[in-house]
DNA sequence: AATAATGGTTACTTTTTTTATACTATAAAA
DNA sequence: TTTTATAGTATAAAAAAAGTAACCATTATT
């Protein structure tokens, strides 16, 4: 009897997700909010830090087409709202929205996990 | 008053724990856990699915390079343990370390995200 | 008339990741 | 003696992600 037999009443929840959904849920997630500087636009967001020129001075390493790229597709996969006024200069406001803001105990979890796990060992 | 300045107070937290640790500790925990594969080869090793040709089965389209390359790193991060024995043919076996073990509600968390916000709409 | 401010876009290059294919060693079993 | 099993390596090519630098439109200010 393989091993793969014997266990397999034990991940039959994944594997049954990955099948029922067609991916691995876990894999979904990361793939939305793994992008290089996806937590940071998120958290500075959501402290209100909300404009592209803003957003660009907080994290001066982050290049304007990185920065475009990374919004857009944090607005394509309905994580952030962006409004345009019609001003000139042009003015453009991100927010979270409803699900952005459903990532905030993620992030709280995964801060911790990093601080504790990872971080701690620089200092 | 910029909003910078107005609202600095709001993220002192994340800004004092990157400058405090050398970067922002989410995108820290996603480098680990974000590889194309690693979710599925830590769920899989965690429920004992723990050698290489198993996880091969498991994951078909996961090429013998990529498990490898993967596995290296998780290993070297400190998240799996490998365990070789001395017998023909090769036998290794692939654990959880305890870092990697306290991942688990990490990704319990990111499963169910993943399920109720992006997986479901597809069913 | 030139400059600054905002929020980008475009084209091109470099770097990183991933894929594909072939190859390895050793002992046991057919 | 050829095949099977295990756990990988090595090398090159292709694809994806990221970096660099120049450009754009409009209005107000200098």
């Amino acid at each position: 009897m393989k091993i793969e037999e014997k266990n397999s009443e034990r991940f039959t929840t994944m594997v049954e997700n990955i099948k029922k959904y067609g991916g691995c849920p876990v894999s979904a997630t990361l793939k939305l909010i793994g992008g290089k500087w996806k937590p940071l636009i998120l958290y500075f967001i959501s402290v209100d830090v909300n404009r592209f020129g803003q957003l660009q001075r907080m994290m001066p390493d982050c290049s304007k087409r990185m920065m475009t790229v990374q919004l857009r597709e944090l607005e394509n996969d309905g994580l952030v709202h962006r409004e345009v006024f019609a001003e000139v200069p042009p003015k453009v406001i991100y927010t979270l929205t409803e699900k952005g803001e459903s990532l905030r105990p993620l992030f709280s979890m995964l801060s911790q996990w990093g601080i504790d796990n990872i971080l701690k060992k620089k200092v």
